[in-house]
DNA sequence: TCATGAACATTGCGGAAGCATTGCGAAACA
DNA sequence: TGTTTCGCAATGCTTCCGCAATGTTCATGA
């Protein structure tokens, strides 16, 4: 579980901190919005821990600017202030939970536990043809639900054909998805591949093809 | 928005009664937990605010038993309790949120919007995989109900595999899982618990299996 | 239609890259 | 302060990849 702590007060946020570690927490510490802002932005958490009084300005304002970008990590707000129109402020821009300080560590747990308790699996881009599935996010391919193993160079063939289904890929265009631009390969190292894959896809699915057309490049069809 | 509201006293359900319905929304009344098991097994109801005192058993004791047929209808809480224990006890029961008596009715409803917005709670406090089990809430391993003690980075890895059992986890996104952001490792750590962890659920369980995927990632395999 | 050459297909091989495992010293923990 | 755990590096091992050799298909032209 990876949390982000935002609390500018050293000690309670060392303290906290130290707290988390000791229920298998990976915490990651901002003491200021801006900071916070930009880890929430460039990793991913499981829950932010938001304290409201930060040196540059109310932590709850960076709730609704991380939901416009599409960030949808519960949050649970930290307050001193505790009266009611503050805490219907906080759930009302988007916040999950609120929390008055001082609070019993123990509170703190159970409500972080309860928000956590949500899937955590994140959706992402599936491509289908025939019996495959081609999970684009985990880079993994599933042959009727089953994961299959490919090495990375097959994987990058398949990916690149899949994404145009039943239409011409160039070889150039291939050779550049798996290849990319550094490598030189003076061989038919493309070909290998595309022949190994066939084989594998031959054994596992049955469904699809891969037809290689002379002088243009390869396409990949579902079989009927 | 339909709400099922369980409390015994009549003039605080009559108000709130009619103070949700000021916010069109629709409410089926249960007295007691009787009531309430009934009405919440052949209704479906957008969330529960339930009291804890009922003249035939504490409300919370509801919560499990809906749980347990796969109910996941959010729950709030209302009681006039409400030292810190007691918080824990409703939320770790499953319960989703938690308001002491007396409450302004804005927080209520603020609180409620909140339950409201959340996506479903589907996702179990315990997963299982071959004779292992993995208890969220309680951070605690159990191999055919005993427990199993792991160091933290172990434990950190098999949550992260756990957590989409049978699918591929990154290596990126392991690092993440286990490490977070402060720590910089620059050697083959993650190889080195990975391995550790092998050898311990092959002693301990044998049901499962790391599978390392060259170039992407871990996942990890019930074997048959 | 057949000969011919060019482009693709397949397969084995050696080098290399990535992973697995283990011991060790330092750090964290109790 | 004794114990556990962690990161690291060294070692061995498996897999992968590019290559080239060989086989196959296909278009073309006589």
């Amino acid at each position: 579980m990876r949390i982000l702590l935002v609390e500018d007060e050293p000690e309670l946020a060392s303290a906290m901190r130290t707290a988390l570690r000791r229920y298998d927490m990976v915490v990651d510490h901002a003491t200021s919005l801006l900071e916070a802002g930009d880890f929430a932005a460039s990793e991913s958490y499981d829950a932010i821990l938001l304290d409201r009084q930060l040196p540059d300005g109310d932590g709850l304002t960076l709730v609704p600017k991380l939901r416009a970008r599409g960030n949808a990590t519960p949050v649970l707000v930290l307050t001193a202030r505790s009266d009611t129109s503050d805490k219907v402020d906080g759930l009302d821009m988007g916040a999950d939970d609120y929390l008055a300080k001082p609070f019993a560590f123990e509170e703190l747990l159970a409500r972080l536990r309860a928000l956590l308790r949500r899937p955590a699996n994140v959706q992402t881009q599936v491509i289908h043809a025939g019996d495959l599935a081609f999970d684009f996010g985990h880079r993994e391919v599933l042959v009727r639900g089953e994961p299959m193993a490919l090495p990375r160079r097959e994987l990058l063939v398949l990916e690149a054909l899949l994404r145009r289904t039943g239409r011409m890929v160039q070889r150039s265009s291939l050779m550049e998805a798996v290849f990319g631009l550094d490598d030189e390969i003076q061989s038919n190292a493309l070909d290998t591949h595309v022949s190994r894959l066939r084989r594998k896809l031959a054994e596992a699915d049955g469904k699809v093809e891969i037809n290689g057309v002379r002088g243009v490049g390869y396409l990949l069809r579902e079989i009927s």
